[in-house]
DNA sequence: ACAGGTTTGGAAACCGTTTTCCTTATCCTA
DNA sequence: TAGGATAAGGAAAACGGTTTCCAAACCTGT
């Protein structure tokens, strides 16, 4: 392996000199920043990460925390998208990152896991996937030992950040476009809310009340608690008695268009996320799409920047209402 | 930081011994042995892994080289399950596990990353989702800089093993089942395949050949590329004048059900992988499930054997026969 | 009591960088 | 032309471990 030593015997310089360079220090002539370049070109010279990690005390290490339910395969496309935007923007960055699953975090590990981290030299932490409530989000917070990024979930101080849509005007403007497409006499509305504790349920669900109000219809809410499962026994249940039904998730607008075939009634159903299954529900749906990928990615230089010694703060992505079908997203 | 010297310093012994009763050295007495381990947890230490890394020239380090093609869900399920699967094991052999996507490798930029990758100490590659003539993957294993472990590219030399399920035998298996079931006088099989030069498609067509041979039906093969929509075209096509079709996966065989239903015809189908979307297909179908996660978390392992000297081997993964319907996969 | 072997523990070099001084050399300005 | 300011580059001490080698202490059996 050749080091930064040979490459100063090569270029004639210090050892010193050849950090400097590599690091873009002032103060070092011209001259001698093309000997030392030639010179690491010649030996095809690559610094050792590791060592330039101990000595600097940086690591440029970052943990990506998913929680993939491994039950759901509508997870699994917003995790993976969350996945490759993280570690695509993170390369681009020359850091490191390190993919650490919710289930290596119960309660009972979480501990190793921040030790592990910490050992690591792990310094900057995304958390996406968890409920503001969520023990592990709170520990991992509370103690200031991470800078940390959280998807969805609005926590920000000084050294965290959050990033996500705005999930209140999103829900509405999907649900807005729905109705409005379906005029006719429809004026009840189902709402098919996500998880009770979650931040983004609640802040969807203020999204389909200021909706009610603009619009003037009469909602009745239920939890399908993000379960397909559960938003398809709720639409047998009351699909037939109102005119529109509008999900939380794409997931559940799914089991609800299904249960809505089943008991051949045709009416719109829309959703939230903007996942591929969409095209498999049976028919064309509104939902709105999250561009997970570049959520992921803007978490990232955010905990860039965190770590860089900036303040926490809020980034609000913006969203996009799309309309899927079966024809459209097979390839 | 509290290191290795306080804890010298607390248990009155030299750092050298620190490190031996971490590293579980042999000859050290057991009142050392107690008297460190105190003054470990009495100041709470973790040995800085960045510093053990420099010093012992082992990082623990490996990278998951992954292709997710981003257009497909299905891929995503896949993808997820060998990210999963790798990200458990390798915490639980203490290890690091980085992963890297195959749009980063493009022939361009190949050589970067693995630079990269070794100027971050990595020592193993975990390879899925590449067919055996990828310029990447020819160049990762030609170069002897890396041990790797390929998923589903039976390559196997000195520092090369590779782990995969019996394609050929599966899929006569899913297929045989898929035929006896269906007896009548149905002898006619529409086989849709994957992509050309692809090591699992090959063997997998091996497999329907064996079939053909054995049960004695008229066996036609039109390649399908692994595309929902390509072999939508098929079914399409050919779908009336056969009596059953087999897909070399999932995803064509959603392709195939659905166009099936378009043409109010109603063969048998069956796929290959074990996919939650086959849920939506429509209908139950038959398939092949192959367990992506031990996949990866026995890839994970070998590559931990490669590293520990071993020589690279051929390690053939169980696979199961499922039925995969609506009501079953919802949650 | 002593030669020789075996434990046990310590000193110090080392891993490959970064970074902090510090020394020259060069350049203004009065 | 002296004097201080600035630019350029080097020496050496970190960073926090691992590992090699060596010495002391402890056993044996004779």
């Amino acid at each position: 392996m050749t080091t930064i030593r040979d490459v100063a015997k090569r270029a004639g310089v210090a050892v010193s000199t050849v950090s400097k360079v590599i690091n873009h220090y002032p103060n070092i002539s011209e001259d001698t920043i093309r000997r030392v370049t030639e010179a690491i070109d010649e030996l095809q010279f690559v610094p050792n990460a590791i060592a330039s990690s101990l000595s600097s005390k940086q690591s440029g290490r970052i943990a990506l925390i998913l929680n993939p339910n491994t039950q759901t395969q509508a997870i699994d496309e917003i995790t993976m998208r969350y996945m490759t935007g993280a570690v695509t923007r993170a390369r681009e960055l020359r850091m490191e990152l390190l993919p650490v699953f919710f289930s290596m975090l119960e309660e009972k590990s979480v501990e190793e896991v921040e030790t592990f981290l910490h050992s690591q030299g792990v310094g900057g932490l995304i958390i996406c996937g968890m409920s503001k409530d969520d023990y592990v989000l709170q520990r991992l917070v509370a103690r200031e030992h991470f800078k940390v990024v959280l998807v969805d979930v609005p926590i920000s101080n000084a050294s965290t950040s959050y990033v996500s849509v705005d999930q209140r005007a999103a829900q509405a403007d999907v649900a807005r476009k729905t109705i409005l497409e379906n005029q006719g006499p429809s004026k009840d509305v189902l709402y098919i809310s996500g998880k009770q504790n979650g931040y983004v349920s609640e802040d969807r669900l203020q999204g389909m009340l200021d909706l009610a109000r603009e619009l003037e219809f009469n909602l009745s809410v239920h939890s399908g608690e993000f379960s397909e499962k559960k938003a398809r026994e709720i639409t047998l249940k009351y699909g037939e008695v109102n005119d529109i039904i509008v999900c939380a998730s794409d997931l559940m607008a799914i089991g609800a268009m299904r249960a809505l075939m089943d008991l051949d009634i045709f009416h719109p159903v829309c959703g939230f996320d903007g996942i591929t299954l969409m095209g498999y529900a049976g028919k064309q749906m509104n939902t709105v799409r999250q561009n997970f990928h570049d959520i992921a990615a803007e978490a990232v230089d955010e905990v860039a920047r965190l770590i860089g010694g900036e303040q926490g703060r809020a980034v609000i992505m913006p969203h996009e209402l799309v309309r899927l079908e079966y024809m459209d997203i097979i390839v």
